[in-house]
RNA sequence: GUGGAUGUAGCUCAGUUGGUUAGAGCACCUGGUUGUGGCCCAGGAGGCCGAGAGUUCAAAUCUCUUCAUCCACCCCA
């Protein structure tokens, strides 16, 4: 009976690691250029937290939280509700007016895994608390749209509104009112949504239903002035910038505290999972969750899944040189020598690999190919009682000699380049 | 939670109407070069055929149960 991990949970091994690197690398370096500050957060939350934040009657909430009833507390589901708490709690909004923050970490859903989704899943929330100018959506959505074009991606952006406290109950009776004539041709699902969440007939994925809603009546042309007017700027705001979108009157968002703008970046290479980043404005969450009122804008990337579109849409890379000496000692003197000067140039800043079982040289030479070390150091008898080692570049073959000493061969590695 | 598919070597997969000792490719190890990598050649190691029960003289193969994984629904990043 071997043990394995959770279904649902995976190991990232060590080839996958680059992936993950680029999209880190790149995804951090981009957001401190648009003057995001990291904030790291706990995993653990009380669970109050979330069914304030998400919502009461959300599948997140109601069915799909890893909770410890007994302490009241849950693994964080999402990072938003989490990251304004912080805010909150250590008063964030009196040092700066705007904060402009990301984390990046696992999240916890028990849904049925599949493709693109796990159960931990890991990502990457960018949050702007403090500022209601449509101009930051823009911002924000713009900084989004450069990244993955920076990653040389292939996504789409969808854009909406979905109105406020004031308009939305009035486009709900609306659309209620038209779902009704229709209720008879809806799904299943649909006729269980129309009930719990009509917003959701909209984006149903079966055919018929989306017959049925086609000419269902729009959010866009249902908005207050006010809710109008930044729909109007984001878009405008948008087109400045030359950022590429779509109006989808159909998107609507899962978690109970979007209002106005709600955006997806969508792809089709990762069959059910079509979002790999989306977010909105949540104007009122640092107030719900005993804040000042304070507006707020965010989104969240799976980082999983643009992994994932990485290894799809992008050649596979060229092999980098991740170590720079192979140290091959054959023979026991020679060995115990090349032991003690492997780690000495380590700590001189090469990155050095050796063989400790004994082997020969010609294993070692293969396990130096194997590993793509850019030199090899050889050390034989005679090398040890000269003094002067062999040292062979692996891409040209040449071989030079080379005393052996920390400084010559540090010398002699760092002049020639990977 | 619902539906469908798939479980054979580290990985990708063959395996006939049930029939000796379960195979291939890749990867791994050793040798061909007693001190030199990639290519080539030779050899080697590696399996409770997901698990349990049943049918049978005989099960990787048929039946049942169970577990796991994948895909889709739901939901969502």
């Amino acid at each position: 009976m071997k043990i394995t991990a959770l279904n649902g949970f995976k190991d990232i091994l060590p080839d996958e690691i680059k992936q993950w690197r680029i999209v880190e690398n790149i995804a951090t370096d981009i957001l401190e250029r648009f003057n995001f500050s990291e904030i790291r957060l706990p995993i653990l939350e009380k669970t109050d937290l979330f069914a304030r934040s998400i919502g009461e009657s959300t599948d997140i909430v109601e069915k799909e939280m890893y909770t410890f009833v007994e302490k009241q507390v849950t693994m964080r589901p999402e990072a938003t509700a989490s990251l304004v708490r912080a805010y909150i709690q250590h008063g964030l909004y009196v040092q700066k007016p705007v904060q402009k923050l990301f984390t990046i970490g696992p999240m916890f859903r028990h849904e049925r895994p599949q493709k693109g989704r796990l159960r931990q899943f890991t990502q990457l929330s960018a949050e702007v608390l403090g500022s209601a100018s449509a101009k930051i959506d823009a911002e924000l959505i713009g900084m989004a749209s450069y990244f993955f074009k920076t990653l040389n991606l292939d996504v789409s952006l969808e854009l909406n509104s979905l109105g406020c406290p004031d308009c939305r109950p009035a486009f709900r009776q609306k659309l209620l009112a038209f779902i009704e004539d229709k209720y008879d041709h809806l799904c299943d699902d649909c006729k269980r949504r129309s009930t719990t969440n009509p917003l959701r007939v909209l984006d149903c994925k079966v055919e018929s239903c989306r017959k049925e809603v086609a000419d269902a009546p729009s959010i866009q042309e249902s908005l207050c002035d006010v809710c109008a007017d930044h729909f109007t700027t984001v878009q405008k705001s948008l087109d400045q910038l030359q950022i590429p979108y779509s109006l989808n009157k159909f998107m609507v968002r899962g978690l109970d505290y979007y209002v106005r703008t709600t955006f997806e970046f969508l792809t089709s290479d990762l069959g059910a999972q079509a979002a790999v980043c989306a977010g909105g404005r949540y104007d009122g969450l640092i107030e719900q969750l005993g804040g000042p009122k304070l507006p707020g804008i965010g989104f969240a990337m799976g980082l999983e899944r643009l992994v994932l579109l990485l290894q799809q849409q992008q050649e596979e890379q060229e092999k980098t040189c991740e170590t720079d000496l192979f140290v091959a000692g054959f023979g026991e003197g020679p060995s115990s020598f090349t032991f003690e000067l492997v780690h000495a140039l380590r700590l001189s800043s090469l990155r050095v690999a050796q063989d400790v079982e004994g082997k020969g040289l010609k294993s070692q030479m293969k396990q130096a190919d194997k590993i793509g070390a850019r030199f090899v150091l050889i050390i034989g008898d005679d090398e040890l009682d000269s003094g002067v080692g062999v040292l062979r570049n692996m891409q040209t073959k040449e071989e030079t000699k080379v005393s052996l000493t920390v400084e010559a061969v540090l010398e002699q590695v760092n002049n020639s380049t990977c």
